[in-house]
RNA sequence: GGCGCGGUAGCCAAGUGGUAAGGCAGAGGUCUGCAAAACCUUUAUUCAGCGGUUCGAAUCCGCUCCGCGCCUCCA
């Protein structure tokens, strides 16, 4: 079966080709940088990384842009009450995203594209939807007027025709036609930054950056479209009212949908003190790649419910898979073996494949390599598992390693080289050869502080960073 | 109220018509100088409940119960 995903435009499950030829071209919703991305956050940056290694796997290019939007209200607000501009402000946020993504080891996007290093095109881009009727003037704000796009809601399947334009709706402080309507530029307010345009002196709302850099950067119809289910309605509604209006094409061909991540069973919120950071997890003593693999281990379509308990039981199934590496490494094997073990190996590879070909199914494919690997370890304890089967057992794992990217362990403590380590348990070794078991076991306990795990096998010691 | 998602073993979770994957935890065992490591075995006559369709349903239909999300800037 062919690759496919679940569109939320059309409510099914579609076969996934891109527009031009090999490349996919793919916009994310990235972060409004005004605090440090929460897991929730990280789920839906997980599931995109995801994505994009499967669809590199599968043999595609990426032409990935992921925003960050760095003008907003609540970076206003907490900008200003730190008395910082908004440059000095969105840069300690800026950075600390791109340094827990790349601790999650998240792959870059192509490109990440700021806010405020696209003003003019936003400027040209609300004249244009301007000069065709789609906005109006209120307060100094400009608004997009939703009443002049019939197909508005067909992301949302949301049904808005009752909605009559003009009927004056008052909503807070803002004064608009229609309760749907959006503000594409709102004027400035004292002591806020701004910027003096044609269309006024303000700031653009939050929809047309996205609008304005996808299309810029990737053309009028994306491949892929992807965030948080919660942007489907404003966020990428709104998108799509700007772009179409704007180009007259679709704006992207899939839209697709991360679901929310609870805490407790719980959604989190700050009043309830459950949200939890990277730096957090890690704080607790937890590796980057337990929740890595947390993360990217429920399918994206379903709630996943976040727990302490279940980081632990990430980190000790990725425990699992390492050590199933490394006796593959470094166990010597006979020359013959149990016959079939290739066409085994290649029926995991078969089941991993056509699971996340199947709407990046990553339960299923998890399932098949630890099924493998439980076969495989059985018939390694037998003795029958022999040395040529050996490179395709690896590849097998490093397919599934080139998604799930949580084999490589983040080292924490490099305060014993891999020389000293090799130094240390030679000795320990002649110490057992002398029974002095308790020396042997004085340089393990060492080792151990250090982080370093070793194991005494029939084929000799091997070690591990843990 | 509108739209949508979900309820599968202690926990996480796959499976959407053919007789319950996988992970973690628990229990038992193998190996070992010891093992904290590693590995193996085992753990749901049953899929929220009640009806229905079918030779056959966790999977389809109806009803009920429960949990959750979105409905103006929250991933």
């Amino acid at each position: 079966m062919a690759l496919r995903f679940y569109n939320t435009l059309t409510q099914q499950v579609e076969e996934f080709t891109p527009l031009h030829g090999n490349e996919v071209r793919m916009y994310t919703c990235g972060p409004t940088v005004y605090n440090y991305a929460h897991i929730g956050n990280l789920r839906t940056f997980t599931f995109e990384d995801i994505l994009r290694r499967w669809l590199q796997a599968r043999g595609y290019t990426m032409n990935h842009v992921m925003n960050i939007t760095d003008v907003e209200d609540k970076i206003i607000r907490n900008s200003m009450a730190q008395g910082k501009t908004l440059e000095e402000y969105t840069a300690v946020y800026t950075k600390a995203f791109l340094d827990d993504t790349a601790l999650l080891r998240l792959e870059r996007p192509e490109r990440y594209a700021k806010a405020t290093e696209h003003i003019d095109e936003m400027v040209s881009a609300i004249e244009t939807l301007r000069d065709r009727g789609f906005t109006y003037l209120s307060e100094g704000s400009t608004y997009y007027r939703i009443a002049n796009f019939p197909t508005y809601g067909k992301l949302s399947h949301n049904d808005f025709s009752g909605i009559r334009a003009g009927a004056r709706v008052d909503v807070d402080e803002y004064d608009k036609a229609d309760a749907r309507d959006f503000v594409l530029w709102k004027a400035k307010k004292e002591g806020e930054p701004s910027w003096d345009e044609p269309i006024g002196d303000g700031r653009p709302g939050w929809h047309i950056e996205c609008s304005v850099m996808a299309m810029k950067y990737l053309g009028e119809t994306l491949d892929i479209h992807a965030g948080g289910v919660d942007l489907v309605f404003p966020h990428h509604e709104n998108e799509i009212a700007q772009s179409e209006a704007i180009t007259g094409k679709p704006f992207a061909r899939f839209w697709l949908h991360a679901e929310h991540l609870n805490v407790d069973m719980q959604k989190m919120s700050k009043s309830i003190g459950n949200i939890y950071t990277l730096r957090d997890i890690v704080e607790m003593g937890y590796s980057p790649e337990a929740l890595r693999y947390l993360l990217a281990s429920v399918p994206y379509r379903k709630k996943l419910n976040f727990t302490l308990d279940g980081l632990a039981a990430a980190s000790t199934a990725i425990e699992r898979l390492r050590n199933f590496k490394l006796r593959l490494e470094t166990d010597r094997y006979p020359e013959a073996g149990e016959p079939g073990m290739a066409e085994r190996i290649a029926k995991a590879r078969t089941q991993f494949d056509e699971a996340l070909d199947d709407d990046l199914n990553t339960a299923e494919a998890l399932g098949a390599v630890f099924e493998f690997v439980r076969d495989a370890n059985t018939v390694m304890d037998a003795g029958n598992f022999a040395a040529a089967d050996a490179p395709a057992a690896l590849a097998l794992l490093a397919r599934f390693d080139s998604v799930f990217d949580v084999l490589r362990p983040t080292v924490k403590d490099d305060s014993v080289s891999d020389a000293d380590v090799e130094r240390l348990i030679g000795e320990r070794t002649q110490a057992k050869k002398s029974r002095n078991f308790a020396r042997a076991d004085e340089i393990r306990k060492q080792l151990m502080d250090a982080g370093i795990v070793l194991e005494d096998t029939k084929d000799g010691v091997r070690w591990k960073r843990k």
